[in-house]
DNA sequence: TGGTTCTATATCGAGCTGACATATATCGAA
DNA sequence: TTCGATATATGTCAGCTCGATATAGAACCA
């Protein structure tokens, strides 16, 4: 699955700039799962428009360049249902915070927990967005699916890492007696 | 965080070529939360011997190429310890199974479920994985936080998934009668 | 008035993946 | 017994992606 395939799916919820696909993907439901940078969603689009899969529209701006606006043809519907119609990959999960507490015993006490603190707040926020997704009534069928698969992972994680946080509290004030 | 630290990481463990370091990425401890090709780990194993950080000795195979076992230096384990008093960047997770799931509504009936199998299949695989690391016992202190981690987030995806083709199976009988 | 953030497009070096090339050993199935 | 698959073992390379940077005006707050 390439960046290629994520525009597709962006636009076909609604067509947008590579500006909000961008936003899309970074703030909207899609934030869970996948990432993309401009340096790679510019040049999608570029091609997808060459290979006719979508549409190019320049919405002028006054002193600004324009907006150019995609949208999907129906060449590119069917490319899209055809791409999602492979046995997915499996989930790619890079996480430094583990690395790091894989290690913990080379970390200074202050330094942990200010770590496990900033995975508890990354947490957090995402689950955050969930619920603002949740508000903004634009719940297709799966939309549901995956933001309920969010939050019972990630609820999880903020689960478990409090319980650690409240445990280190109380041998941090064990170890000051 | 790149391949270099990771390399510095496991080899901080014990020493090991870079077929070994590979095997322990895909399999060991650091499968949950890391990857990297061969790839990227020959020119890190490369840069790193010629920065001092490791040492290399070759050792003679019969019929085989030399097997290149590198070996942390004292240097290298101190480049380690700086590079992970980091705060860690944002975990990165992409999954191609919530992209098709959030476009369930042009998937066939049978797909959505193999789809879903598949995943759950993956993520019991991965639960297996921590079970059998928790039984070679090279736990450090920092590897039950990250295998408790990995169980829960793990255990919470898998108990959802569960329950959703229990209802799948539950839908599709009662469409059949 | 000046600083920061937002909108908006685009490029580019550096890093990494995934596929391929190379070579041998071992082990089960046809 | 031969054939294919899998495992050991190192390495290269095209192509994809990231993250930083460049550009530039708008909006907003202090």
């Amino acid at each position: 699955m390439n960046v290629k395939t994520l525009c597709l799916g962006v636009l076909s919820l609604r067509e947008a700039s590579g500006y909000e696909i961008k936003k899309e993907i970074e703030e909207g439901l899609f934030s869970h799962f996948i990432d993309a940078s401009f340096g790679s969603i510019y040049p999608a689009l570029m091609q997808l428009n060459a290979e006719g899969l979508v549409t190019l529209r320049a919405e002028e701006q006054t002193n600004r360049p324009d907006k150019k606006v995609y949208a999907i043809t129906e060449a590119g519907s069917a490319a899209l249902i055809k791409n999602i119609q492979v046995l997915p990959a499996r989930d790619k999960y890079k996480s430094e915070f583990l690395f790091e507490m894989l290690f913990q015993e080379f970390l200074p006490p202050d330094f942990l927990r200010l770590a496990i603190e900033k995975q508890l707040t990354d947490l957090k926020e995402d689950l955050q967005r969930i619920t603002e997704c949740r508000l903004e009534e634009t719940c297709e069928f799966g939309s549901n699916f995956v933001m309920d698969y969010g939050e019972a992972v990630l609820s999880a994680g903020v689960k478990f890492l409090e319980t650690k946080l409240t445990n280190l509290h109380i041998s941090s004030v064990k170890a000051a007696q």
